[in-house]
This record gives structure tokens, sequence and C-alpha cells, in this order.
DNA sequence: AATCTGAATTAGAATAATTCTAAATGTTAT
DNA sequence: ATAACATTTAGAATTATTCTAATTCAGATT
């Protein structure tokens, strides 16, 4: 039989008892009952790259005593240990990514929603010149444009 | 003679009497005093991709009373009619860059500087999927790493 | 098991960037 | 000159985030 194609789209672990543990361990931190439900809610929200108060409700609901300070400190040490990454389309509330396969962004200008697109830059290709003497350690690229439900609505007006 | 090659590096005009008047006309807004200090300003400093903040105290040495919500309201009219654009490479004050030619942003993650790396992204051959449905109408590459001048201090420890 | 030690969490205060508000001023069309 | 509208202004308000100091917790050591 033959293997199947390598997977390209980013599907978060089930949150089954003790994979989310195992996960932030093996970065190398101390899983604690906050982070764990941190980056819980943030895989079980990938899609929606929530805000650190989006995800701070959501973890009160598994957390009541949770702290917003807290989901500060869980955020940046999950961001440190690279099991998520900061998003900065515009000057918002910073939201996060538990995606951590390459992948470029793409924010609707009409609804505001933020959506992954698979792939990776290719650095060689991708047009641009990088003077001698930068070291280039992260490429990132982020798209705008109208989203295939608002791009709906627009035609119906 | 030969041509000389397309200039792939943005040179900010110089601001002579009436030329960043003209420009501000141009693009279909008034120019106020204010505006023209404030896009003056921005031309002269588009090496540094100056915060509003920058931008203000610069501003006040050519225009004393200007205000900061006036050097808001002048940037986000500018925006708009596509003289300048936001930059954001992370949660922090937003940066204004004049060179509206294609090209991609660096990001010194040890001294904080940015730097405008000309080129223009191919779509084709960047290597992402658009999932069909989404118009794309603006790509903007960052890129994170060391400058040379950083790299150059690394070394001498 | 009790104790120590450093890490993690907490509530609330502080900060920083930006936006809002309402009044004053300036500009353009009549 | 006047009306109508846009722009500017100072300062208040808002928002996201960071800081601070006290408390709690986990694991190691007695």
């Amino acid at each position: 039989m033959k293997d199947v194609k390598a997977r390209t789209v980013f599907v978060p672990p089930h949150r089954e008892r003790g994979v989310v543990d195992a996960r932030i361990a093996e970065a190398g931190l101390r899983p604690t009952a906050q982070r764990s439900v941190v980056y819980g809610v943030l895989l079980d929200h990938a899609k929606e790259h929530p805000t650190a108060d989006e995800i701070f409700i959501q973890a009160k609901t598994e957390k009541p005593e949770i702290s917003m300070a807290t989901v500060y400190n869980c955020l940046d040490a999950l961001v440190k240990h690279h099991l998520v990454k900061q998003v900065h389309l515009e000057r918002a509330a910073t939201r996060y990514c538990p995606n951590m396969d390459e992948h470029a962004h793409f924010l609707c200008e009409t609804c505001g929603e933020v959506w992954d697109f698979e792939g990776a830059a290719k650095p060689r290709t991708s047009g641009f010149r990088v003077p001698s003497g930068f070291t280039v350690t992260q490429t990132e690229v982020n798209m705008r444009g109208v989203c295939p439900a608002c791009a709906e609505q627009e035609v119906a007006r």
C-alpha cells in the first residue's frame, strides 16, 4: 500500500487526557493546570486565532479562578517555547496561533477574520532581494482581501 | 548609451517647495499645512519607519502648534489615500512607511530596527496555496533576523 | 510528614498607544 | 459676507498589555 501524502493542513490534537500536557512537557515547560487550560483552549480554537481576552473568557469556563495576568504569562511561556506564535496583522489585540507548520495568514478586510493558508515560503523564488550581511531566521507572509463568505454578501447587494 | 537599469530602491522625493503638497493633492487630499509637515517628515525619515510619536516630535520643530491628534488624523488620511502604509511587525507602536513600491520588511530582532528589502512578491511562486473563493488584494512579507551591524557586535563578544 | 526554595499565580495598579469628544478655527462655495 | 463643511486642537477616555507585590504551589530535602 502506498504511503499517504504528507499532510499539509494543520490538525490540532484532540484534547485527550495528557496529550496537551505531554506537548507542554516536551517543549521543556512544566505543565501546570493553567498552562494546560490555556494551550488546550487555543488548540480547540486554532481556527479563530483568538486574542488573550477571548482565551481568558473560554479558560474561565474550565478554570474559574484563572486570571488575565496568568493567561498572558502562559501565552508568553508557550511562545518562548515555540508551541504558539503571535500574529500581528493590524494594530489590534495580539492573536495567538498554535499552528507551528509554516503557513501564511489571510485577513479578511470585511469581517476581520484570520485564516491559515498552508504552504511554505520559498525565499529563493519569493521575489525579494536580501542584502548581504543580513541573516533571515523567519519569514512571515500576510495576505489581505475578501473571504468567500464576505464575497457572497457583496454580490447579494 | 544604454539605459540605466530600472531603479528598485525607494528614493523619497526632495522636500522642495510644493512637491509634497502636489503629491498630497494628486492623491485627492487637500494639502493642509499639517498634512504637508507630517508627510514631509515621514518622507525625510522613511528609512527609520517612524512611529506617530516620533513623527509628532519632529513635526513640532517645524510647526510647534501641531497636536498629537492631528498627527494621527493626518496619518490616517495619508493611509486612506494610499500615500503611506502602516507597518505592524510586533505589537508595538504602529510604524509608518511612505514607500509604496512593493517591498518586504525586515525586523532586526537585536536592535529592533526595520529595513526595506526591495522586490515584489510573486504569488504564483511564493509557495502558498490560496484556497478558491478568496480574493487576495495585498501580500505583505515580513522577515526577522539579525542586521549586519548587530551581527558584527555579536562576533565581537 | 514538615520544611525549604524557587517558580507560578493572582488582583489590581500602572503604562502606552490610540481613539474619542466637543469646541475652535479654517476653507470653500454661495 | 455668510453658510456649510472640513480640519485642528486639548484633553478625556479607552484598550491592550505589563508591572508589582503578595500569595500559593510543586518538587526536593530533611
